[in-house]
DNA sequence: ATAAGGGTTCCATTCACTGGAAGGTCAACA
DNA sequence: TGTTGACCTTCCAGTGAATGGAACCCTTAT
């Protein structure tokens, strides 16, 4: 299967399976041509990372997810932890974010929005 | 005052400070023997950047929230937009990684996380 | 004289792509 | 057979917002 069809088919740009390549994480063969040729088990490696990065793994989480995957002998724990890693970030991005939103909407809650320069915003910001 | 005092002060590293001059957000004085000299003001704008990149503003809204603050003639209006506009990025931002977390918590839950090789979480990137 | 602790510039790296240029390959159609 | 258009290739540069490091200059104290 040639680059195009496996974007069809996975969902990625045909750059980002480039790109993936590039750094690693899949090694399609090539035909004569020198066009990459996709292997049935590459398509479904390139689906795989395309939900992993969905949920916000970083790439290194997913090459170490797809190497779990790959061996029959891992501990669920080993991927349990990597979730649980990945989750506490989220919930820290969250939680941060979460602060921001609180901060901002009172202060937006606060402006007038009208033609006049008076801004609680602007005040803030300056600490006056 | 030189860089690192600024630093001190405004609670942003020097590095980011130099950083912040390069991209023409402030644009200190200089002292005969080369050496950045911050007024004041710069200290001042500094400040500001420094809370609302804490907010989350993009460098470009803080080069645009300055210059507001800058001009006594505004509107709210203006800087009520800009706030309601990055509300807007935080809360689909929040939004989503709110169910990547719902999605991510169900997985790990069912995870049993011992020495064994089953794995839903596995399971459901590979679509199995 | 020299050492410590400032400061300076410039270049490379981060993360995960994305855009674009320049060019090779292939299938279809006139 | 020629050519068009849709593929494919590689390589280089840019994104945002810094951050790290090298190599070097300035100031003050010992």
């Amino acid at each position: 299967m040639n680059i195009g069809d496996v974007a069809d088919l996975s969902g990625l740009p045909a750059k980002t399976i480039r790109y993936y390549e590039d750094i690693g994480l899949v090694e399609p063969l090539r035909s004569a041509n020198g066009y990459r040729s996709f292997r049935q088990s590459d398509v479904h490696k390139l689906a795989f990372l395309g939900r992993a990065r969905a949920l916000g793994f970083t790439i290194e989480d997913c090459r170490s997810l797809l190497k779990l995957y790959a061996d029959t002998d891992r501990a669920s724990a080993e991927v349990k932890q990597i979730a649980e890693e990945h989750l506490d970030r989220i919930d820290r991005k969250i939680a941060e974010l979460t602060e921001m939103r609180a901060t901002l909407s009172h202060l937006v809650d606060a402006c007038a929005g009208d033609h006049r320069p008076n801004c609680p915003i602007l005040a803030d910001l300056a600490m006056e």
